[in-house]
DNA sequence: GGGTTGGCAATACGACTGCAATGCCATGAA
DNA sequence: TTCATGGCATTGCAGTCGTATTGCCAACCC
C-alpha cells in the first residue's frame, strides 16, 4: 500500500474551497471544476474523494455546522464556570452572528444550503437536528414560555439581515440586547 | 402591426411558471427551458419577452416582492379603520408568514432569492428597499426602542422555521403573540 | 527488483445551459 | 391583394456540467 495521505485532510481542504466558492459566487457556481480549481488540485481529485457532487456537498454542509459549533464552543469556555443565563444567551448568539470574513462566509454559505435544502428535504437531517437540539437547550435558559423560539427566531433574521447588510453586527446586537432585557425583566 | 397581444401579462405568466419551478425544484432548476415547459410554450418565447436570463429573473423577484405586498394589504384592509397598533402587527406579520402553498411557494423562492441576491448585490435593491421600508414603518407600531428591528427580526426567522418544517404556522404564531405580549406589556 | 496497489490526472461522453440567428406565419395597413 | 411587420418557433453554437473510464506513477511488500 503506497503513499498514503490523510483523507480526512483532503476531503476538509476541498470543502474549504467549495466554501469559498460558494461565499463569493453563491452555490449555484459551485462546480468540481470551479471547487478543484480553487483547491489548486485536478478535477479528478475531487472527484476521487468525493464519488459523487452531493456528497460533497453534504460533506462541506457538516463542515459549516461543525465550525458554528467551535465558535460556540470557544465563546462559551472564554466566559468561565456557571455563567448567568442571559449572559450565556447572549454569547452563544453573538457567536453565531456573522463577525468577521469567516463566520460571514458561513453563514452565505449556510443561507444557501439553508434555501437548497428547503427543496431537498432529505439532505435536511443534519441541519434539523442542529436547530432543534439548539431549540431545546435555549429553552433551559429563558425565563418566558415561548420565548427560546421566539429569540432564536430573532437570531435568524437578525443573521440573514446582517448578511443582507441592512444591519451592522453592532446594530443587531443592540437590538439583541433589547430584546434580553424584555425577556429577562419580564421572568421573575 | 400585426396580432397585438399583452406584453405584461405574457410576462407575469412566465414568471409564474418560473416561480413553479423554483418552488419545487429550487433556483437552480430555473432555465429557459425548464421555465417555457413549466409555462407551456417555447423557449423562443420566453427569450421574446426576456432578453436575459437574468432580465426575467429579476422581474420574477419583483411579482414575488409583490404578491406579498398584495397579501399584506388585503390582510389590513379586512381590519377596518384604525385598528390597534398590536392587532394591525399581527396582522401584517401574519400576512407574512407561509400560510397556504402559494405563500409558501412564494416564501422558499423569496428564501432562494436572499442567497441569489447575497452574492449578487446589485440585484438586490428592490428587496433592500422593501426591507428598509417596512423597518420604518413598524417603527412607528411598536412602543419599544429597537423592538421593530427585533420583530421584523423575529419574523423572518419564524418564515425561515416554518419553511424548514420546525414549527407549524400556528406554533410560530403563538411565538409571535408571546412577543407581541413582551413587546406591548413592557410599554407604556 | 518485479509486481501490486493506492493516489491521482486526463480524457471522453452525453446532457444541459444561455444566447443568437433565422425563418415562418398571421395580421393589419396600403 | 400585396406587403411589411410583430409574434413566435426552430435550430445551431459554444460552453459547462456531472460522471465514468482509463492510464500513469510513485511507493511499498515480497
Amino acid at each position: 500500500m503506497p503513499k498514503k495521505v490523510d483523507p480526512q485532510e483532503r476531503r476538509t481542504r476541498i470543502a474549504d474551497a467549495l466554501m469559498r466558492v460558494a461565499a463569493e459566487r453563491g452555490l449555484e457556481a459551485v462546480s468540481l471544476r470551479h471547487v478543484a480549481a480553487e483547491a489548486g488540485v485536478s478535477a479528478g481529485m475531487v472527484q476521487h474523494y468525493f464519488r459523487t457532487k452531493d456528497e460533497m456537498m453534504v460533506f462541506a454542509l457538516d463542515v459549516v455546522r461543525e465550525r458554528g459549533q467551535v465558535r460556540v464552543s470557544r465563546a462559551v469556555a472564554e466566559l468561565g464556570e456557571n455563567p448567568e443565563p442571559r449572559a450565556l444567551l447572549r454569547t452563544v448568539i453573538s457567536a453565531i452572528l456573522p463577525r468577521d470574513e469567516e463566520s460571514r462566509g458561513d453563514a452565505k454559505v449556510g443561507l444557501a444550503f439553508l434555501a437548497y435544502t428547503a427543496v431537498r428535504p432529505e439532505a435536511a437531517e443534519s441541519l434539523r437536528k442542529d436547530v432543534e437540539e439548539m431549540i431545546r437547550y435555549v429553552q433551559t435558559l429563558v425565563p418566558v414560555p415561548g420565548g427560546a423560539e421566539g429569540l432564536l427566531a430573532m437570531m435568524e433574521g437578525l443573521g440573514l439581515y446582517v448578511i443582507g447588510g441592512y444591519y451592522s453586527l453592532d446594530q443587531a446586537l443592540k437590538v439583541l440586547d433589547a430584546h434580553l432585557d424584555l425577556l429577562f425583566n419580564a421572568g421573575p
